[in-house]
DNA sequence: TATTGTATAAATGTATGACATTAAGACTAT
DNA sequence: ATAGTCTTAATGTCATACATTTATACAATA
């Protein structure tokens, strides 16, 4: 036979500690808010010594699973999970050289374009409402000062999670959530000359609600294709 | 003003020393294979308790940073880093949101047509020569006994990964990892009368790999979405 | 000669006990 | 009310001892 090994982990008593806990946390267990039992509580509770019960400590921390706070009143908090533990990796991947800026916009154009075509199929009147609101804040920003430009980035994020929202699907959202924590962060600064560029943005912006409206997937999503890249483009000129 | 405020990182030493030995590893100056010193050496050089130090490498393990082993010639190895890590913290995401099976399968369809569709644009010779072998694996495993064919949905990941391995872009990696690791411990069981199930899915894979093969890109993208939804609607009716 | 056993040493894994530090809350004094 | 002070519950750190794992060298043996 194929004899079938399985590599055997390390017995390493803090990972079994490390293993309940999660499940504990994941299956909803545990709440949000919550915390844990103090230190010396695990320590009976798991028959194990404090350092044992500490590493695994530090692990669920870094996990972002929990959020250690010291002191009376403190302890272990289950935390509400986000998507900051990914991209802190996806930047680290990025460091590592293992990514690249070209391969994050690729794929956010994938993404984004299935996003927006699912997002043209199901929408609502009151969804529309809403991003045309976006579209709005957007566009007066653009008549105001230039200092003020910078908050175009945060807009259009927050236009992109709404069309997330919009395709009703749990998985899209963090996913796209974890593209734009990326995006943001890269501190870029707009000046007068930038304004064709916003411009141009926010046409396309438009151009993608309109088509979303419409019901017309498959220009919702070309158009989403298009901006994304032309995004990328202009970003990559301003950090050049 | 707008008054930034940083909120302080509450001072715990064990930080400073992840900090400092991850920016020894990101920076390069510890490279992959290397290890970092032992923790009685690590101690001193730092001038901190043991504890301390082990706190910080689990951290630096936990980050996908360095892979511990034990006993003589053991240590911290610096690791070559993956995207593991990304797709683990993505699975652990949906599971903490309890995202239902259903969103899970719309997602990796649009994701897997991408990817079939990026990888008809790119597939050398070579590639194409690697996903034939997958092929004729999973023929072999339909001529023999039945009880051999669970092992038909190992394979067809393996496949699925070798076309995102194509696409050469490793967040569609990671992603698509992630998929799979969600339907992995699914624990199906074929029967002598899902044969015809199974021969279905081979056909399906067969067309995908075609359409790669010809680089078109438009049929390799149609033929894996359904591919995946025929596959959902066959796991959905296994388990009932 | 090839294999098996054994001793050694180098590293991590674990347990225990003591003390330091932090921060919330109660209580006091002004 | 506000500011100080004490108490206390928690985590943070250090030191020491011992357990366990594993690579390596070396010896014993068939």
């Amino acid at each position: 036979m194929a004899l079938k090994i399985q590599k055997l982990r390390q017995n390493r008593r803090f990972h079994d500690v490390v293993e309940q806990l999660q499940d504990a946390i994941l299956s909803g267990e545990l709440k949000p808010g919550e915390t844990l039992p103090p230190e010396m509580k695990l320590k009976e509770m798991f028959d194990t010594g404090r350092g044992t019960i500490r590493e695994a400590l530090r692990i669920l921390e870094q996990k972002g699973l929990v959020d250690i706070r010291i002191g009376a009143g403190g302890g272990a908090f289950v935390k509400e999970m986000g998507t900051e533990k990914i991209s802190e990796h996806l930047n680290m991947l990025i460091q590592f050289k293992k990514v690249d800026i070209d391969h994050i916009s690729k794929f956010r154009e994938g993404v984004e374009g299935l996003v927006a075509e699912i997002a043209a199929q199901k929408s609502t009147a009151g969804d529309i409402e809403a991003l045309r609101a976006l579209l709005a804040r957007i566009e007066s920003l653009l008549d105001q000062d230039h200092s003020y430009w910078d908050r175009f980035i945060e807009i259009d994020i927050e236009l992109h999670k709404a069309i997330a929202k919009i395709a009703a699907n749990p998985i899209y959202e963090a996913v796209i959530d974890m593209i734009h924590q990326n995006i943001i962060g890269k501190d870029v600064h707009f000046t007068e000359k930038d304004k064709g560029v916003l411009e141009q943005n926010l046409a396309d912006l438009t151009a993608i609600v309109d088509a979303i409206e419409q019901k017309d997937g498959t220009e919702a999503k070309r158009m989403a294709r298009v901006h994304v890249t032309r995004f990328k483009d202009n970003l990559a000129n301003e950090l050049n």
